[in-house]
DNA sequence: AATTAACTTGTAATGATTACAAGATAGTAA
DNA sequence: TTACTATCTTGTAATCATTACAAGTTAATT
């Protein structure tokens, strides 16, 4: 169910965005490295390949992204945004020790709370904190 | 279910913090207005009472209270903490066009994701967003 | 009433994010 | 290919929320 980056080039144009060497990098690294990462995390990672780059373009291509539903933003930190391919439902965990967050499985969109029957629900997140397994010992 | 301004203070009594003038304050507002408010609106609100309050007074309260389990960051804004008075679980909807935020009943405690079985889950979130009625029109 | 650790306050520092303007480039059409 | 132009990238400066720090104040205990 996850996209491959082919079919990410493809998203981009049928949003009308340009296919630019950096959104493309950033495309790939958010691919390949599924650690949902800050945004100082991506830029580090791509100045080595795109010396030129600068973190203004990460922001830009960030929010870009992320208007077109293609990336999403993870709010679990307070302090700093974290970027996540936009795919299937998932919910994410935050380790307070080591600082990871980890995907689990979780029906998110079956939420359905009579609360909130006469609202226009757009987006649904579950984020959970606690201590991981590596951290426990 | 809910707190009263009293239980309040013996929560403070029990966690070794001060009752100072400040506190109970913020504590107060917080009890009055179920609004979910920023730093800044918990200190314009309550500079009218207390002109010499300093902002940084409102954080270091804010911290300390959070810290000692009395109350609740919601982080469902990226760019500005909210806050809450810590009762039973309950989800957080914001509406993407009047930036309310309304709670609604569900059983988070009821989650438990098979793929955290080996996690210490310590705490839940449910953040949904979307259009609220009122703005729905 | 005296004592003191904890608290409050104002100011300065920090750090993430955005605004802006000038130069570069992707995509299109001739 | 070449020319064109809207879009994108870049560096710098500005903004805004939050924290650090040091000096003065106060809640709670004796
Ligand atoms: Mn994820
Ligand atoms: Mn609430
Ligand atoms: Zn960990
Ligand atoms: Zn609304």
């Amino acid at each position: 169910m996850d996209l491959s980056f082919e079919d990410l080039r493809k998203e981009l144009k049928n949003k009308n965005l340009r296919l630019s060497h950096q959104r493309l990098k950033v495309l790939e690294f958010l691919t390949n490295n599924r650690i949902h990462p800050t945004v100082d995390q991506i830029y580090r990672g791509l100045h080595k390949d795109i010396p030129t780059l600068s973190k203004t373009t990460v922001y830009n291509t960030l929010n870009a992204l992320v208007d077109a539903g293609i990336v999403k933003p993870i709010t679990i930190e307070d302090n700093e945004a974290r970027y996540d391919i936009a795919t299937q439902d998932h919910g994410h965990f935050k380790c307070e020790v080591c600082g990871n967050i980890y995907d689990f499985d979780i029906n998110i969109s079956a939420f359905n709370p009579s609360d909130l029957d006469d609202f226009k629900i757009k987006d649904r997140d579950v984020y959970f904190r606690g201590i991981c397994p590596n951290c426990k010992k």
